[in-house]
DNA sequence: CCGCGCAATGCAACTTTATTGCGTTAGTCC
DNA sequence: GGACTAACGCAATAAAGTTGCATTGCGCGG
């Protein structure tokens, strides 16, 4: 794998929902990071490769345990905290709040609001952008005169997989 | 105030954020709940009391200590946390889960969206309904062959109050 | 190359939030 | 009134997140 390197691409489908190469996103997130004059230390990108490596939200403790597992070497909360807070502020990975529990962002590229969808049964999450509720929401903020900052969308339930098997709700 | 006693009203706005009287949606709740006959025991209808009196999102310990100067006596966490688990489940409190607080829901009359405003400065929240963000997360959700659940939808920022002060963000 | 300054890290202790397990009380139905 | 179930009390503990402070390491001017 020498001559055309695997150049990270950007993708324009709002809907591609954890169609990613993961090694790909970190190279992205890399770029990004260089282009915005931020570091992406060592324990960052690991922190950030364990998420996309895994597949689905990850607690902050599982961070941990993945981390040790992966490295032989232990890692403090704050370490692996303070690692999220700087990964959240580049728009590299979302916390669900409703889990306590963080993902990597598919698009850091675009600016843009995400909608979780995540599976009360096999935990996984989707994420989608929606320009609507976006627009809504900015919308009901001007009305308020409210100043916008962070913005939440999560829904709960059962992915289409879940769904299909009879352990729903 | 004998006469024409209070009952509790129905409210059709949808923007009335946070207009309502405390005691007519207690009593509102009380309504809903022998409708439904499930059982608003005094701890259930206590917490709902308090929630409404305070008027912004309180968290469970705080519940707990509004109780103790209210009664001057002491519940256990779980005694609370059990006491909004009801009550989140007939609608009647929501969870902000961005600031793991909870608030009295205006509209428990109402099967609908939530879509909160949260203060950072003042910790205020104003809540709205959205039918049209409602919509948008079904349609999305069908296209994803996800079962819907509970929808959460909070926006963080700062309120026309604060925004207009210069402690801002 | 040196060293200054700031950002990042390591770590122990601790706070806040939430849950479990289990025994007891209280409502409801017959 | 007795049996059944839902609700409550309480101690312990788990899970999530933070603080304070000492140390390391990177970037930059001299």
């Amino acid at each position: 794998m020498t001559g055309t390197a695997s150049l990270p691409r950007l993708c324009d489908d709002a809907a591609c929902a954890g169609h990613h190469d993961p090694q790909e996103r970190v190279a992205l997130a890399g770029m990004l990071c260089a282009e915005r004059g931020a570091r992406l230390t060592s324990i960052r990108r690991r922190v950030l490769e364990l998420l996309w490596s895994r597949g689905e939200p990850l607690g902050a403790y599982e961070i941990i345990e993945a981390w040790q597992r992966a490295t032989g070497r232990s890692v403090g909360p704050p370490t692996v905290y303070r690692a999220l807070e700087f990964l959240i502020a580049q728009g590299l990975v979302s916390k669900l709040e409703s889990r306590s529990a963080f993902v990597p962002c598919a698009h850091p590229e675009r600016r843009h609001i995400c909608v979780f969808f995540i599976c009360k049964h096999c935990g996984s999450s989707a994420e989608l952008e929606s320009t609507l509720i976006e627009r809504e929401l900015s919308g009901s903020a001007d009305s308020l005169g409210f100043r916008i900052g962070r913005r939440i969308v999560e829904v709960e339930g059962a992915c289409a997989r879940c769904a299909n098997f009879a352990n729903v709700t």
